[in-house]
DNA sequence: AAATTTCTTCAAAGCGCTTTGAATGCGTGA
DNA sequence: TCACGCATTCAAAGCGCTTTGAAGAAATTT
């Protein structure tokens, strides 16, 4: 292993001159500097990382906590997220260390892993409304980044949609084909997004001039089976005068409904509309669908670099403001959304 | 941050009695090991791991890398193993530290973690036969633990299930059945798990009296496409006489595999019987199929406490002969297999 | 030519821990 | 009583790096 000393007396430098040139210091003459350089490649020079953040206080490190719950094993986000990020934050010389929430606190494992290691920083995603952890650890200074945010008036660092947008677009587009009773089966109620959503949802059936139906807002995990049960429950009129059209947070929901559909003998977009928010997840394709599926689209992956960026720019001490991204979802219209059928026309009552 | 100084001027001791103290040195008086135990947990005591790793050159943390190919993302088989890891490594105070591989040279990303950070060791899964990383790591003398083996006379400590004994057993029940043409819908050829049942496959066919059908024995992704693909054309007989029976090495080539069967109108398991390898991934149960599936089952979680601990063991100098488990997976018989069709009663030629 | 300002380099301290080698106090046997 | 071994404790060095404060060399000014 080849250290600092190794480099200075192999040049007749002192290690702080050594130090100095790889660190891009201004005053140690270019010369000097790429004799340095040269050695260090020559001698296959690595800076050793426990020394360095020994002195710095520093570690290069950030984390990122995982919950257990079957849930999230099972939806392919995080992961996705996950992979993303340590690749992102591997072209800015930063490791990603993972841990895993086994417990009922929240906070606990990052109050442990901010013991335990000098963590700089971490990652946070799928945020409830006003987050426990992102107030605990903001409280204490500890640098972070959300995928999503946790309210509207964040001053943190995030990615996020406008999901407000996202369930407003996808009702706008419903009503302008004539529907009239549009189901929102959205995520788990807790989830920021999801909250967020139902507002959007909310304001733009009364734009409309709709009512929101009685039971026609439903909170699921995302599952298929999920998606088939509200489907079934609604499209049967058990809650109502069932939905001409429904909007689904996932796809996965998206794949339930569509399977009750043809269970019912019901044709999409005939008889039911259906669409769905797209998270580009690599397993599943909207447009592989039968009927493929109108969606808003706006891939996960696409918040990585962006997030690492920001993680390593606001430890670097940049203004956190400056590192918000609100992105909009992609508005695609496949053959799943059709006019609404008319009066009569439909099999139910 | 409270450190060992801290502790021994309180106390009025040394830092190396400290230290010792904490470490269970036998040079220290139990009362005074009492003491400081007390005072570093009144404090809240926490090690700083860059200075113990700059004293020991340990560092406390050890390395997964994922493959970033579509195939991974797409299975859930890494996230499984990767949150199993890193739960059952905290148990031992030990972090996960995540990065991906994006290029071609499977060796190359093991080779720069070990360059950037000082990591203790490595888990490795999904191993090739004859896998290069693990050549790369063990020549170095890098500790390191595999789900899976690359060949059977493995040297460092594995976690896996007797693959061979998956396919044969599979086989033999389906040939105790009666069955004479059984189709095996394998996993990727490269993966040693899959070449191990192969083997079994083949063997257990062999010991039968029975020939391997051309074309029976397949290597795909484990992907319900792949297993639907497969089983439309085998059973329309375009590779010879069809099969009366599938083995699948995963869920999904099974769940394919029922589609096909009933897209042809074919009864599971009156004219086809199937059966797959179960990993237990969370989301997908072979209970709920329908009809329920037969399948050898080994949870792919089970793994993780076993290897988590070898790898520490290791790293700490064990024998890594002792930490090698190898294990039978659990044959479970529900609705999915049944009595070979009688000749002249299937509904092809 | 002397004094002053740059430019470049260096020695040394310190980050918090482990570990070596020495010192202290104590009871024991001669 | 002295010498010895044993049980505890300690001071100090060192891990490889960054960073402070100072010094030497070169360039500029007076």
């Amino acid at each position: 292993m080849t250290t600092l000393k190794d480099i200075g007396s192999a040049l007749g430098l002192s290690v702080t001159t050594v130090s100095r040139a790889l660190n891009d210091f201004p005053e140690v003459s270019p010369q000097t500097r790429e004799r340095v350089r040269a050695a260090a490649k020559r001698l296959g020079y690595q800076a050793n990382r426990s020394a360095q953040r020994l002195a710095t206080g520093r570690s290069g490190m950030v984390g990122m906590i995982v919950k257990t719950s079957a849930d999230y094993r099972a939806d392919q986000t995080f992961m996705e997220i996950l992979v993303g990020m340590s690749a992102a934050l591997a072209a800015r010389d930063t490791d990603l260390v993972l841990a895993v929430d086994q417990g009922r606190d929240p906070v606990e494992p990052y109050r442990r892993m901010l013991g335990r290691d000098l963590l700089d920083g971490f990652i946070l995603n799928a945020p409830v409304t006003n987050d426990p952890r992102i107030s605990y650890l903001s409280e204490r200074g500890i640098p972070l980044v959300v995928h999503g945010r946790d309210r509207v008036d964040a001053d943190y660092p995030f990615f996020t949609i406008d999901n407000h947008a996202v369930a407003a677009e996808s009702v706008q587009l419903l009503t302008a084909l004539g529907h009239r009773r549009i189901a929102y089966l959205n995520g788990p109620a807790q989830y920021s997004y999801a909250a967020r959503r139902a507002q959007g949802y909310r304001a733009a059936m009364a734009e409309a001039g709709l009512p929101v139906l009685e039971g026609a807002l439903t909170h699921d995990p995302p599952t298929a089976a999920a998606g088939y049960r509200q489907a079934l429950s609604l499209l049967a009129g058990q809650r109502g005068a069932p939905p001409t059209a429904f909007i689904c947070a996932s796809l996965l929901l998206a794949e339930g409904v569509m399977h009750a559909t043809v269970d019912l003998g019901l044709s999409v977009p005939r008889d039911v509309s259906v669409m769905a928010h797209d998270d580009g997840l690599p397993m599943l394709r909207a447009s592989s669908f039968t009927p493929s599926l109108t969606v808003t689209y706006a891939p996960l992956h696409h918040a990585c670099v962006p997030l690492a960026n920001a993680l390593v720019d606001l430890i670097g001490g940049a203004d956190p403001k400056s590192l918000q991204v609100l992105n909009r979802a992609e508005l695609i219209v496949r053959d799943s959304t059709g006019p609404a059928p008319e009066t009569g026309r439909t099999p139910w009552p």
